[in-house]
DNA sequence: CGCTGAATTGACGGCTCTCAATGTCGGTGG
DNA sequence: CCACCGACATTGAGAGCCGTCAATTCAGCG
C-alpha cells in the first residue's frame, strides 16, 4: 500500500533521514508530537506503561510502515515508540498534511492503524495462546511477504518479552507454544530464527479459514504422544 | 472536548439528524463509507464479526461521540453500528473535513478513537475479569458524568452479552463479577440498573491508583466468606 | 572462563470457560 | 386477569488453560 506520494516520500528522505541504534527512542508518551515517522528499515515496538510500570505493546512496525499518528488531542504522544535494531527512519511533520490538504490522505494512513488495533484486540478478546502465537506469526510472514522478503523464514526482531507484552501472554506461555508448534512440525524455532514449514495448518490455528484441510489439526497432545 | 465547531454542527443538525429505533443497523461493514457520525441522544453499539461467525464489540458511543472515521484505505466501513436503543444521530459527510482541510482537526477527532482502543488492548491484554468490569463501569461513570448525568447511577444500554464480547468474557463470567461486586458493597446491580456505591474501591479494583485507601480490598473470598 | 540476561522447561494453583439448570421480566393470547 | 412463553440473567459444578514460581540451559561477551 502506498501511504504517500513516491516523489514526496524522496523529497523527505533528503532531509529527514534518520539513523537510530538498537534501543533507542524515537520518543516518549507524553512529549509534544510535531511529526509521525516511516520505517526505512529495521524495526520499532510501539509500546505505553500501565499505572503499576508494566509495559503494554501496542505493535511493532516493519519497513514501510507508518507509526507515530497516535497522539492527543493537545499534539501529545500517547505512546512510545523504540527501536528493536538499528533502525532507519524517515521523519515526516505533521504540518506536511494540514499544507497539502490532504485530509483524506491521512483518513487513508490511519484506517491502517486502526485496522491494526482492531486486529490486536480480536486477538486478546477471543483467541487462545495458540491463535494468537499463530497468529502473530502469520502477520509477520504476510508483512514480510508483501515487502519482499520470504514468507517462511525470518528473524524475529523482538525478544519473547515482548512478543509476550503485545499479545497479553506471559514470556513461558510464549516459549511454551512455539516449542509445541516446533515439536507438531508446524515450525522451526531456534532463538530468534523462525521457519514456517506448515503456512496452512498455522493459519487453521490462527483461526483463519483455509481451503483444503482435513480434520482439525489443533495442537493438543503433541507434547504427551 | 469539542470536536466540531458548534456552529458547523448547527449546520448540520438541521438536515443531517436520524432517528434509529432499537436494534437498527447504522452501516455495516464492508459498506461503502462515505461520513461519520456523532451521536446525540441514545447510543452505538460498534462490532465486527468474527470468521467464525462469532461478534467482537469495539465500543459502545454515548450521546456527543463520534463513530464511523474507521474505514478501510477504499473508503469501506471496517466495522459495523448498530443502535442499542432509540438514538438520534447526527451525520457528517467525510467530504466535510477535506472540504474545509482540517487536516489537524481529524487528527484530533481520529485521536479520541485510537485513546480508546489503546485502553480496550491494555484492559484485554493485562486485566482479569474483575480489573475489566471495573475500568468498564468506571469509564462508562465518567463518560456520563462529563456529559452532566450522574456518575453514581446510571442504565446499561447494553446487554450483559454485549459486554462480555466487548470485554472478552463469558455472560456468566460478566454476571457473577457484577453479583460479587455487590455483595462486596462496592455497588448496586439490577439487570440494566447500575448504581456505584464505593468508587474508589471500583477504580482501584481497575487499576487505577486512588489517594487515600487502607490495605488492598481486592474483591476475593467474598463469596464464601 | 565466568558472568549476565534471555530462553526454556517443569510443577502447581487459580481464574475463567463450558455445560447445564434455574430464575426473572416483558409481552402475548385466551 | 392470569397462564404461558421467550429472551435475558443468574447460579452451580467441573475441567482446562495459562500465570506464577523456580530451576536449568544457552548465547554473547569481557
Amino acid at each position: 500500500m502506498q501511504l504517500l506520494n513516491s516523489q514526496d516520500v524522496s523529497d523527505h528522505l533528503k532531509q529527514a533521514k534518520r539513523i537510530n541504534r538498537k534501543g533507542e527512542h524515537v520518543f516518549r508518551e507524553g512529549e509534544e508530537a510535531d511529526a509521525f515517522y516511516v520505517v526505512r528499515s529495521g524495526s520499532i515496538k510501539s509500546y505505553l506503561v500501565t499505572e503499576d510500570g508494566e509495559e503494554q505493546v501496542l505493535g511493532f512496525y516493519l519497513p514501510g510502515d507508518v507509526f507515530g499518528l497516535d497522539t492527543t488531542e493537545d499534539q501529545l504522544r500517547m505512546s512510545s515508540a523504540i527501536t528493536l535494531e538499528t533502525t532507519s527512519l524517515c521523519r515526516f511533520p505533521h504540518a506536511y498534511l494540514a499544507d497539502k490538504a490532504q485530509g483524506s490522505n491521512l483518513l487513508r494512513i490511519t484506517a491502517e492503524q486502526m485496522q491494526r488495533d482492531h486486529n490486536l484486540v480480536l486477538m486478546l478478546a477471543r483467541k487462545d495462546a495458540d491463535g494468537r502465537i499463530a497468529s502473530f506469526l502469520d502477520d509477520l510472514a504476510s508483512r514480510y511477504w508483501s515487502r519482499g522478503y520470504s514468507a517462511s523464514a525470518f528473524l524475529l526482531s523482538m525478544s519473547r518479552q515482548d512478543i509476550g507484552c503485545y499479545l497479553g501472554l506471559a514470556v513461558e506461555t510464549v516459549s511454551r507454544t512455539l516449542t509445541r508448534f516446533q515439536e507438531c512440525g508446524v515450525l522451526q524455532v531456534n532463538r530468534r530464527e523462525v521457519e514456517i514449514l506448515d503456512h496452512d495448518t498455522l493459519r487453521k490455528i490462527a483461526g483463519i479459514r483455509v481451503e483444503a484441510s482435513p480434520g482439525s489439526c489443533k495442537v493438543a497432545g503433541v507434547g504427551s504422544a
